[in-house]
DNA sequence: GCTGAAAACCATACGGTGTTAGGTATAGTC
DNA sequence: GACTATACCTAACACCGTATGGTTTTCAGC
């Protein structure tokens, strides 16, 4: 079967049935041919629309990224540019646990990064931070989100209590964790995020010529 | 070949052959033939030392877990507890970049975090911290850890620096970020420490009971 | 409307992967 | 000295990403 009269394939097609995938069977399990089959194609016709497999998961990290929200940069608010930014993008992440070991390990050069990071450099400095704090702030923010993102709680602890009992009397309360894992990443996101931001006003004072 | 006199291999060498591999070659370099060529045998001949690759990449990881120094949470001093610990887990994951996706990614269930987490919350519960705090800020903590592993600006930006100057004129600089990557990476690190335990410190005096 | 090029599918195949099965000779144990 | 477990081997399986080249349809330009 040739090239069929209308198009069986597109890049919107294959980009959702591979998050699809991702966030089911994670990352491991994608595979060209079990993304091909999905679609009810065999597996090198993909190529006709991606170049390679990290092509694609790249458009795919792009899509995922494009949900960030860097608009409160705008306002003039840098705590509030902040805040918006590092929560939209990690609610972003949270969506699609299963990809993030592959988007933060890529290069930032992605396009929708960049876009990021310029809104965020340009919103540090006219705030009044000099570059060279805006470009660690906006590195400190990224740390705290990709480490949210990837080292989730959620799926760290056994759910086989005798493992900490044994021999970890201060965990003997660990396999609660597991009950109450999203609430516990948000909190402890949100302690960070929220100390983080108190400790850079009190420096946003002392530096900014302002 | 069978079983030779005096045997040719063992978890240690595989072990430090397999880390060898993975920071000189990045982790995608790593494959069991490799490593077996490396260590002048076959690959099935290492499976009787390692179940599977993954078996091996968690001893790998323990291994490098357990230069994480939590003594410092003995003292009672829980500030410093956690500052030593942040650092020495940062260190310990900077000397092997390559490995951090695996390591990030998988479970908590070693017996090298486990014992971390249990000197962790239990020194901070000692210090007065209620033990859901506790819980949170031992999170808090590795994600700030974690992401500064694996979202490092040293590898993030492109040599390339027109693809920035065309579009985003607030990166304008960017291509002086490699040269100094190292530098950025350590500071914006103890930035977000030092703003953390700041708000910490403040939110300690708050829900501690004594 | 015809011709030529590009697009979008296909089957086949290559070299790589982690891993299993089964063989063989040595080391260590009763 | 016989037996078993060990630590290597070779061969092979199922899977992977992807390159090649073929076939038909669509589309652009004359």
């Amino acid at each position: 079967m040739p090239r069929p009269s209308t198009p069986l394939l597109s890049k919107d097609r294959i980009r959702a049935a591979a998050l699809e995938i991702i966030d089911r069977d994670g990352l491991p399990g994608l595979s060209m041919r079990r993304l091909a089959a999905e679609l009810g194609v065999q597996a090198p016709s993909l190529y006709s629309h991606f170049a390679t497999k990290d092509a694609l998961l790249d458009n795919v990290c792009d899509e995922i990224m494009s949900a960030v929200d860097v608009s409160d940069f705008a306002t003039g608010d840098w705590q509030a540019g902040i805040r918006t930014w590092a929560r939209s993008y990690r609610a972003a992440l949270a969506a699609h646990p299963n990809i993030v070991p592959f988007l933060a390990g890529g290069p930032a050069r992605r396009d929708s990064a960049l876009r990021v990071a310029d809104a965020v450099h340009g919103g540090l400095v006219r705030a009044g931070w000099p570059p060279k704090y805006a470009t660690m702030i906006g590195a400190s923010t990224k740390y705290l989100v990709l480490g949210a993102a990837i080292g989730s709680f959620s799926r760290g602890f056994e759910d086989d209590v005798q493992v900490y009992l044994d021999r970890y009397p201060n965990l003997n309360q660990a396999h609660k964790l597991a009950e109450h894992a999203d609430e516990i990443d948000q909190g402890s996101f949100e302690l960070a995020l929220d100390s983080f931001l108190h400790g850079l006003s009190a420096l946003h004072s002392a530096v900014s010529p302002a």
